[in-house]
DNA sequence: ATGAAAAACTAAACCGCTTTAGTTAATCTT
DNA sequence: AAGATTAACTAAAGCGGTTTAGTTTTTCAT
């Protein structure tokens, strides 16, 4: 089975080139080809299983048809699951993902935005290492169309989509004062993401809204790479505060599994001791021991909001406004906090 | 800063399209240009941040230097993580990867597969649907590069790199057989993948190996999308099997997490009353209560032989011979199993 | 019967880069 | 001093599509 071309169909039947591209592209009927020649081309098209040769048509046209995703790590189960949902909805708009992680560094990151604007992606979506604001700026000022989610920069005016960092770590964190939990831990990891800085935010405000005062004893940044190696002397840390520990916030979920496993290695029982509650969760969650409480953020919306509002874009449906979305994150309550 | 094309710098510095391109492609000295205007051109290139339109590059080339990476489903923890070291070795390769998803449809899988052609990837990396022959066969026969891995076709030779799903399986049984266990069930899927297949025959073969009989009323293979809903009634039926049950092995790590959370259900203890055992695990099940005895894939392996095979076939180096990988898989030994 | 409009196409330029087959001027050879 | 080499480029033809600006033929209104 020979790899057929445009120029091929077009000889076999005895046509131009544009007559078999516009009715191949379905516009047919606006340029006035008949009825019979148009089932000509479609039928031989099909049975010969013509297929564009799509570097072409990109070229030419200027567009690609596809999507390019940057996360930081897409064996992170967030960002594949949100990966999942964006390829989903995606696909069903018409358009194929090219992926890519960044590994949380900015060099790599801008490397990849360019590397993708040359393989003529039409839009891009971005969990950003939110340390590239000039390309992302740049990106703007050229009207490229883009959406961030996960990350965004405050202070430049885009579409995302993000959650409520703050607000569910508020919620989070009065879960714990609600179970009777005072002395209440902070574990989270050393970076200028702003949604890990809300993340602190909204644990400190759910405090100091409850008559507490911070105590900075309690409140660990571990470094993003080496945390499994900090945490151990974190949580001893923690532990042998002379005022007591009886609640720690994670805000990962990796932290979090990290956290229980050394607890479990220090020997102190949770929840009994201290409890523990997780911003986003992991597949097993329910099943730990103890079943751990966490925030989870709504992965599927997140993917088919950021597609849409991607999508609109590039269609120049949604180009004056910047979208801004926060979603809510969902508190599944299970029993690592207490009864 | 606009868009620089070739043919600007060309204009710029009154020279030819064809001596900015040899340049940039690094054959200028193979093809005489002198080294000061190489020096010219490469210092133009770099000011003025030029990046070849790949399109362009790829249409006039016949290549694109990508490779294009279908899984079942990328939010699987398991193909999420071959997915990121395939990642991270193509790129030091000097590839991209375009991934999409065939949510196990042997239709889509075909989509994909022509519909990745079209964008002229160099090759491909497959975790088939395994009822697509036809389709890989032409890809053979085309003497397109490709690679399998996960799921292979016994009858047909390609290069793949897969995990000894038999032997791994068998080895876990055993571990349950020295643990003293002897009504050993299994829970796997309905499927026509051959590694389901090896794997039950490796469970099989444990026991047929120590002198026991295969009891199918302890067999049980629930519908891929339905196992949630069924995996209930199936441990009930075993559960209340004349002669019991004292452990189960599951294929999966979604059918160990899913059993696992309904045995708890059923108010089973584990591993008193019945033990089990995963082919595969999950980030968090060490910290499973109790944590779950699994055979862990080497994912890291996986992703960089499947590249090393693919990008030597893409450079002709390794045509002749069909590679085939089987790697073997590494019980790690927690709690689940007894003590 | 005739000019205008509509129907049904097509030629050729173009997208931005690569590559083949030259060309031109300077340098060797003998 | 004339022909052969060599160094240092360049013109132009692709790659496989899309699209603009026509062209030819038929139909219609008057």
């Amino acid at each position: 089975m020979k790899k057929i071309y445009l120029k091929d169909i077009a000889q076999e039947l005895n046509l131009s080139k544009t007559a078999v591209s516009l009715v191949l592209n379905n516009k047919g009927d606006e340029n006035k080809i008949s009825q019979e020649t148009q089932k000509r081309i479609l039928d031989f098209a099909r049975t010969h299983n013509y297929r564009p040769n799509q570097m072409a048509r990109g070229l030419s046209r200027g567009k690609s048809e596809a999507i390019g995703l940057i996360v930081p790590n897409i064996s992170d189960a967030f960002y594949a699951n949100v990966a999942h949902h964006i390829e989903l909805r995606a696909k069903a708009l018409g358009y194929t993902v090219v992926f890519s992680s960044s590994h949380e560094d900015a060099d790599i990151e801008k490397e990849l935005i360019f590397s993708m604007l040359n393989r003529q992606v039409d839009g891009l979506i971005i969990a950003s290492t939110q340390e590239n604001g000039e390309d992302i700026l740049e990106l703007k000022k050229a009207g490229f169309p883009f959406v961030l989610f996960d990350r965004h920069y405050p202070d430049i005016k885009t579409h995302y989509v993000i959650v409520d960092n703050r607000g569910g770590t508020k919620k989070m964190t009065q879960h714990l004062l609600d179970k009777g939990r005072r002395r209440i831990g902070f574990i989270s990891i050393k970076s200028g993401l702003h949604a890990i800085w809300e993340r602190r935010s909204g644990y400190e405000e759910a405090l100091i809204g409850n008559g507490l005062k911070l105590h900075f004893g309690l409140i660990k940044e571990l470094d993003p790479f080496g945390y499994q190696d900090e945490m151990k002397s974190a949580l001893q840390d923690m532990i042998d505060d002379p005022k007591g520990l009886d609640a720690i916030v994670f805000t990962t979920h990796y932290l979090a599994a990290c956290g229980l496993r050394e607890l479990k290695g220090l020997g102190v029982s949770v929840p009994d001791e201290v409890a523990i509650i997780s911003f986003d969760e992991m597949g097993a969650f329910d099943l730990v021991d103890p079943p751990i409480t966490a925030s989870k953020q709504p992965v599927d919306d997140i993917g088919n909001l950021t597609v849409e509002i991607l999508v609109n874009t590039m269609q120049g449906k949604d180009i004056q406004m910047e979208n801004e979305r926060i979603l809510d994150t969902d508190l599944l309550i299970r029993s690592s906090c207490g009864t």
